[in-house]
DNA sequence: TCCCAGGTCCTGA
DNA sequence: TCAGGACATGGG
């Protein structure tokens, strides 16, 4: 792998498992689109970055060497070796299906305030809808950014925004009834910021039992914020696409979602985390179950 | 019109 | 413990 900065791009070569498409559409984060050349644009922190890949060369564009290091580097886990993944939850024939149909999938180490309300928008929710809701809260009460490619640019709203925010205006957003559940995270965010951010050094359970002491953190939104921000990969979040496709190739139909997720842990072991990532894509994008 | 979405919460058995 | 319904919103 091999980098280099020039005009305000960062340009890496012989990159390894690492496709864009399968990074952005594999259900982990929601405020990347894709542009009309094919490219991602996304915000992260408060910098617009776009990526654009062709074959083992990825280019960030509007990015500089400072912002690699600082942003770039950790949010999409170069520092961490997939092959190795890769053979760990690669205990079947449909894993290596799915890994295969899914090669270039990273789990982003995203923020764990902006991944908490992300994920309590998922709720009975649709992807393009909480994608909608996401860019309506950002532009509300986030903080303006730049135009790049004549849209404009917005940074996730602090937690202090939508603490001192009318729920009606979060309702504005099209939050629905999950307005006042954001509002509230909000509130309490605010006075224990140190702990939430201390999760990841935490275990996973200790982990999990805050975050639902959380109203609108469940058990599948706390995985899924555990699993994409703060590193716990020992965790198998399960929903409607990965309940689908666990009860179509793995489990009896009628198993429970507690089961499910033993079933996993115990079969994809510590990282069953990528492995759930691995047959999201794979279920939603050849829609199996359905 | 009805059904459902990366669920969670509440209620009644 | 556990099934069943409510909950905003919008697309199919």
């Amino acid at each position: 792998m091999e980098i280099s900065e020039k005009n305000n791009q960062i340009i890496i070569q012989n990159i390894k498992d690492f496709n864009v498409t399968h990074i952005f559409n594999c259900g982990q984060c929601f405020r990347w689109n894709m542009e009309a050349d094919g490219s991602y644009t996304g915000v992260v922190k408060d910098k617009v970055i776009n990526v654009e890949q062709e074959g083992s060369t990825v280019i960030f564009n509007n990015m500089d060497m400072e912002g690699y290091e600082n942003i770039i580097k950790e949010y999409f886990d170069l520092n961490t070796d997939y092959s190795e993944i890769k053979r760990s939850v690669n205990t079947d024939e449909i894993m290596s299906e799915a890994i295969k149909f899914g090669s270039g999938i990273r789990i982003l180490n995203q923020e764990e305030w902006e991944t908490m309300i992300s994920f309590m928008i998922s709720a009975n929710n649709r992807i393009p809808m909480i994608k909608r809701v996401i860019e309506n809260l950002s532009s509300c009460f986030g903080e303006f950014i730049c135009n790049y490619r004549g849209r404009n640019y917005y940074t996730f709203p602090e937690a202090e925004k939508l603490a001192e925010a009318d729920v009606e205006k979060i309702r504005e957003c099209k939050a629905g009834f999950r307005s006042p559940r954001l509002k509230n995270a909000a509130v309490r965010f605010l006075n224990e910021k140190d702990v939430a951010y201390n999760i990841k050094n935490k275990s996973y359970d200790e982990g999990l039992a805050y975050l639902k002491t959380y109203e609108g953190i469940g058990n599948k939104v706390a995985n899924c914020i555990l699993l994409f921000s703060m590193r716990k990969f020992d965790t198998f979040p399960v929903d409607v696409w990965v309940r689908r496709v666990m009860q179509t190739l793995y489990v009896d139909k009628d198993t429970k979602d507690a089961d499910i997720r033993k079933f996993a842990e115990n079969k994809f072991g510590k990282l069953s985390g990528y492995a759930q990532q691995y047959l999201f894509y794979y279920s939603r994008e050849n829609g199996i179950g359905k």
